[in-house]
DNA sequence: AGCACGCCGACT
DNA sequence: GTCGGCGTGCTC
């Protein structure tokens, strides 16, 4: 027997498999892994297949080495999802099977731990007897009458009744009066998140009428859902119901989470609701009880598995169910290689498993609900909160009057004096500075105007005076001088956008002197457990006012919290990306969400230099619906995602001429390329050759290709060639290719 | 990815 | 004359 094996080395050399023989009595399986000897070194492998023959000269051929386990690693249907995703991201299967295992596992770096266990050999009468005449060993005495149950004993559990038993149980041992033996264990992490019991509380209609559509799909072929309802509507347990049957059918259940860290409350609920069937997968785990919570997900053992996006990836046994909560998250967006959309892999395992997806948000994604819309996705709405709850007013101001009013601090008159109240009455407040990304944009405080690229209907990117000063669109690589004046309104009061939290933490000092406030944002959250730390401080309420970027949005669950003011709403509204409408129409609605979550209405204050933007309206007023037919619109008109693709060559040298160089190397090959195919230059839209919004990072000069690809039967070929013409060696500069990147700088 | 082989400059 | 630079090429 011979059988093809993909070695574990991510090299184009080495990708495609390699032809091994398989020893007489040793009997192997597709998805196992195997030590094989690989040139003069070992490696290990997976195998691919099995066959009778071998179409390689016989002397060529080697003998695999031994099994790493005694099962597949990787259960046919991932080999099958690995498959898929190396062809579609053109990359080694290598890579994608990678993801199939936890990362420790390779390189035998992780061990199964045992503990030795012991047991009686004789009958339970003959040791009570042995431990009566024991006289002179108390030790074998405790340790006879402890074992009489003729039960299996962990030896740690002998230990703490009777200190040091090595000794004793040896002797025991030899003389055969008992059985030493080791039994894997398995190491299930501790309760650090504690075990919330959820309180049982009966459905409301809009909860029923989404199971009464998710459950028949979870005994059938499956399902697909898009379950939208607004903040505290109670999407979580819908999908908890749907977990429960998923395990009455004996069935298996992943559930998604943007961010484990910032869901306790979920974890705790799944472990009070499904104790051990329940595997939760976090950045916190060691090693060790990452892979064992990994193995009794695959033994099937554990049926329930909770976890961020590569937990898309486990081994769960007879997969019924897949639950994306919060589909909107960008962090479903894997941001190294090998790329991938965690809803993506989602909705192809469930297709390939027979098994129901539930994409559940109150801000979908523009993607998913143009796809629920389509029919792609049954959609569920949920519009009403729990206890028909009110959700919380909302006060738009209108900095530009501020402005007029001669107010030029961050805070507004309204604001202030909300604030000021809302601590006064011993309540919280959280104030949210979305700033995100190195630069800024160029707005008129007078009359709001933003300096916008003229073929991309995207604000600018203002380059600092130590770069160049200019103004730079990140998609067509436009440039211009920033105006001295408005061009709309001639105001002088053109500004640079780029205040920060510690900018609104000082304004909130000054107002309100001796109150304590917590400050969250990248340069305060370094440390180890610096995010728990913060949070906790505002928990506990010895902080009164949370400042912080938009980490302070997700899924917070603080109840004291009555007021959510946000700085600047326009800022992440002008960021240049095409995703920047959508992202702040989630940001506002989720951070509106955050107030008013206990008994005491809440209150939301939006500062913003664009009262008049929809998307402000939009988000202030939770409408969803208005805000999609908008945007989708928008982006059929501008040629965005989903109906274009974007592309981009990335180049990085320690030397900028070579950086350059190659970039303008690529651009002549793309340029020829389609020159060759009439077919695909009809699809190109734009082809754009500028340095990036960070010039230099790492050390090394960037220059960046950027196209725009209408989407069609030819893409995938061209995105094929267009990989290919990355990979050419180009001297000493990296060329990465990236489709629709996640980041533009 | 490693590690061989292989062909040109400064050293015991 | 050799030791060693890292350019090309192969690994079932």
């Amino acid at each position: 027997m011979y059988c093809q094996v993909i070695i574990d080395i991510v090299h184009e050399n080495v990708a495609s498999p390699f032809t091994y023989r398989i020893p007489e009595e040793m009997e192997l399986i597709p998805g196992q892994r195997v030590a094989v000897p690989f040139g003069r070194r070992e490696k290990e492998g997976i195998i691919l297949g099995l066959s009778e023959t071998c179409d390689l000269d016989e002397s060529r051929v080697k003998d695999i080495l031994r099994p790493l386990e005694d099962y597949a690693a990787v259960p046919a249907e991932l080999m099958e999802l690995a498959g898929q995703m190396a062809l579609e991201a053109h990359c080694p299967l290598a890579e994608t099977l990678r993801l199939m295992l936890p990362a420790q596992m390779r390189g035998g770096r992780i061990h199964v731990k045992t503990e030795k266990t012991a047991v009686l050999n004789v009958q339970a009468e003959k040791a009570l007897a042995m431990a009566e005449a024991e006289k002179r060993s108390p030790k074998r005495a405790a340790i006879l009458r402890m074992l009489a149950d003729g039960k299996v004993h962990m030896v740690s559990e002998l230990a703490s009744a009777v200190k040091e038993p090595r000794e004793a149980l040896r002797k025991l041992a030899a003389d055969e009066i008992i059985l030493l033996s080791e039994e894997e264990s398995l190491r299930v992490p501790g309760s650090s998140f504690g075990s919330l019991q959820n309180p049982g509380f009966t459905l409301t209609a809009g909860q029923r009428e989404a199971l009464d559509e998710i459950l028949p799909c979870l005994t059938g072929k499956g399902g697909r859902f898009l379950l939208h309802g607004v903040t505290g509507s109670g999407k979580t347990e819908v999908f908890m119901a749907a977990v429960q049957e998923t395990l009455t059918l004996g069935k298996s259940a992943i559930i998604l989470v943007p961010e484990i860290a910032l869901t306790p409350q979920m974890v705790s609920w799944f472990r009070g609701r499904f104790g051990p069937v329940a595997a939760v997968i976090h950045s916190r785990l060691s090693p060790g009880e990452r892979f064992d919570e990994w193995r009794r997900i695959r033994r099937g053992e554990a049926r329930v598995v909770i976890g961020a996006r590569s937990a898309v990836f486990s081994p769960a046994r007879d997969l019924g169910l897949i639950v994306v909560d919060e589909e909107h998250e960008s962090t479903y967006m894997s941001d190294h290689h090998p790329r991938y959309d965690a809803r993506e892999v989602a909705l192809n395992r469930c297709a390939r498993e027979n098994a129901t997806l539930i994409l559940a948000s109150a801000t979908p994604s523009i993607l998913s609900f143009a796809r629920a819309r389509r029919g792609d996705y049954m959609l569920l709405e949920m519009p009403r909160r729990v206890k028909d709850r009110p959700l919380p007013e909302v006060e738009i101001v209108d900095m530009r009057e501020e402005l007029e009013n001669g107010n030029r601090t961050v805070l507004s008159a309204s604001l202030r004096r909300t604030l000021k109240e809302c601590v006064t009455r011993g309540e919280q407040a959280m104030l949210l500075m979305n700033r995100r990304g190195y630069n800024s944009f160029v707005s008129c405080r007078s009359c709001g105007y933003v300096v916008k690229c003229p073929n991309c209907d995207i604000s600018m990117t203002y380059h600092v005076a130590s770069n160049d000063g200019m103004l730079r669109c990140h998609y067509c690589g436009q440039a211009m001088r920033p105006p001295e004046t408005c061009p709309e309104c001639g105001g002088k009061y053109i500004r640079y956008f780029g205040a920060g939290t510690q900018k609104v933490e000082e304004e909130v000092a000054k107002l309100l002197p001796g109150i304590p406030t917590a400050r969250m944002d990248y340069d305060t959250t370094g440390g180890k457990d610096g995010h728990g730390k913060i949070l906790e401080e505002f928990r506990s309420g010895r902080a009164r006012v949370l400042i912080g970027t938009q980490m302070i949005a997700k899924g917070l669950d603080f109840p004291q919290v009555t007021l959510v003011g946000v700085i600047a709403a326009d800022m992440t509204l002008n960021l240049p990306d095409y995703r920047s409408r959508e992202r702040t129409f989630q940001l506002l609605t989720q951070v509106a969400g955050r107030a008013g979550r206990g008994e005491k209405p809440g209150k939301v204050i939006i500062q913003t230099y664009k009262p008049e933007d929809p998307v402000i309206g939009y988000a202030a007023s939770q409408d969803y619906r208005s805000f999609f037919e908008d945007e989708f619109r928008r982006r059929r008109r501008g040629l965005y995602p989903p109906f274009t693709l974007l592309v981009r060559f990335l180049t990085e040298s320690r030397s900028e001429e070579a950086a350059v160089r190659t970039a303008d190397q690529l651009e002549r090959e793309i340029r020829d390329m389609m020159e060759n195919h009439p077919a695909w230059q009809k699809k190109v839209l734009l082809v754009s050759n500028d340095t990036p919004g960070v010039k230099v990072l790492r050390g090394k000069n960037r220059r960046h290709v950027l196209m725009k690809l209408l989407v069609g039967p030819e893409t995938d070929e061209m995105i094929a060639a267009m990989t290919e013409l990355a990979r050419e060696p180009a001297g000493d500069t990296e060329v990465w290719f990236e489709v629709n990147p996640t980041t533009m700088i």
